[in-house]
DNA sequence: AAACTCTCACTGGG
DNA sequence: GCCCAGTGAGAGTT
């Protein structure tokens, strides 16, 4: 099975799969961060890049922080008519004059919180991209997921990055391209299958939204809960 | 087109 | 080999 699977390196010192990880390892030599590099991942029309963006302390504290104080929709969705319970949480937050559409209904983001602004100056920080819009997703233990879907808003600025940042499990990630879907698949390309652990950013860039669905399947063994959060750039009203 | 569920076939561990 | 839980993927849904 191709798997790309990317590792703090302190949490296998020695090859030792039961050891448990190293505490305080950035606290060592005064740095405030490991120096992890990032993992391009390309294929036809994919274009990810995957690093750990948090330390294991800072993430921890973020975690915390939005249990704390994230406040989630109502966990309904409308499709094909029926009204169904969305196997997660979900809830937006972002700059006050902009909008989106779900299922037909148009909402305002909520305004952001010191907690959500600290991620998204890290995230100025370290690629430079100004993001004015957060989608979070609480998924509470693996039978939480998301099905496939693309991130393909109208409201969403023309070739933008969309960056994914997580706290919490660490949880299989997947990207089928388009054309080997369904019965009348035209191509056989292989799933790209990634783990996006604690404190993790994947950068998911132009044209990947374009070509490759995501999931995030159900993991029955996974019993601790993940919360992701996708921040993106939309375009004010009126400019479509 | 659709951020869903259902079902069925396959697989790997015990 | 058999059983069962977990999983992936296609079908159905307005």
């Amino acid at each position: 099975m191709d798997r790309f699977v990317v590792k703090r390196p302190a949490e296998d010192p020695g090859g030792d799969g039961k050891k448990p990880r190293l505490e305080d390892e950035e606290e060592a030599g005064g740095l405030s961060r490991p120096s992890v590099p990032s993992q391009e991942i390309r294929a036809q029309g994919l274009s990810l890049e995957y690093r750990l963006l948090f330390s294991r302390a800072e993430a921890d504290a973020i975690y915390q922080q939005l249990e704390k104080e994230v406040e989630y929709f109502e966990g309904k969705g409308r499709m094909f008519g029926k009204w169904h319970q969305i196997p997660r949480k979900q809830v937006t937050y972002g700059d006050p004059e902009l909008t989106y559409t779900y299922s037909g209904v148009t909402f305002s983001p909520k305004p952001w919180i010191p907690v959500l602004n600290h991620i998204r100056d890290r995230l100025v920080l370290e690629t430079g991209h100004a993001f004015n819009f957060v989608v979070i997703n609480r998924y509470k233990d693996g039978e939480d997921h998301i099905g496939e879907h693309r991130d393909d808003e109208k409201e969403l600025v023309p070739r933008s990055p969309i960056a994914s940042v997580t706290f919490g499990a660490c949880r299989d990630f997947v990207f089928r391209h388009c054309d080997s879907r369904g019965k009348n698949a035209t191509r056989h390309i292989k799933p790209i299958r990634l783990q996006l652990e604690h404190g993790s950013l994947l950068m998911m860039k132009y044209p990947t939204n374009v070509y490759w669905y995501h999931s995030l399947p159900i993991r029955r063994r996974v019993l601790a809960p993940r919360i992701n959060l996708t921040f993106r750039k939309m375009m004010p009203v009126g400019n479509k």
